[in-house]
DNA sequence: AGGTTTCATCAACTCTAGTTGATTTATGCT
DNA sequence: AGCATAAATCAACTAGAGTTGATGAAACCT
């Protein structure tokens, strides 16, 4: 999920995406980007279960799924939290 | 920052310094890896200013930086709750 | 049916990121 | 001084991820 997020093409993505459901063709003129190469970002940000595809006739919207956001919001919570325990010094 | 996280052998580092500061001969062998590799990796998250380091006679004390993790939580949070608006019909 | 549009998929190529083993620098010990 | 240990760096190699252009599948229109 995280090597998802981190590629600049896709945290583009995320950020229209931030705004909103968008369908494929929008985004293609948006970011100006050949078509086969956005569908591939898709592909990895749904497979990683961060997008939402809902298809209409012969368009897809894409949206964000909140839920996977907020998994990783918990978790890097939780290391903020632990990770100032004192240090037991080594060797 | 992002694409520091998004590798495995980065994630259990992080997850090993989840639990308080950790010195470099100890993730060696905690993880059982070359130095070389472990010290590729210290570097990424270090200049992705994720971690600090603290230096102690000739040895090198890692630990997270709450501050950074901070910061994406608050990226996430804000993507989460923008992310559900309505969608305008395309095209 | 035939043509058009939207999107997904594929194969070939490119390039970036990670690995490996050797070397270097710095600290500390005897 | 001489040696050992901790950690960083480097060059050569490898592998995986991203790009590109072409092709394919499905929905819609006339």
């Amino acid at each position: 999920m995280l090597k998802a997020l981190a590629e600049p093409i896709r945290l583009q993505l995320i950020e229209v995406l931030g705004n909103g459901e968008r369908c494929v063709c929008e985004l293609t003129s948006e970011l100006g980007m050949a078509q086969s190469k956005l569908s591939f970002h898709l592909r990895v940000l749904k497979e990683a279960g961060l997008l939402n595809a809902r298809e209409e006739g012969r368009w897809v919207y894409y949206s964000l799924k909140p839920e996977a956001l907020q998994e990783l919001r918990t978790w890097l919570g939780d290391l903020a939290s632990r990770c100032t325990v004192p240090a037991s010094p080594c060797c």
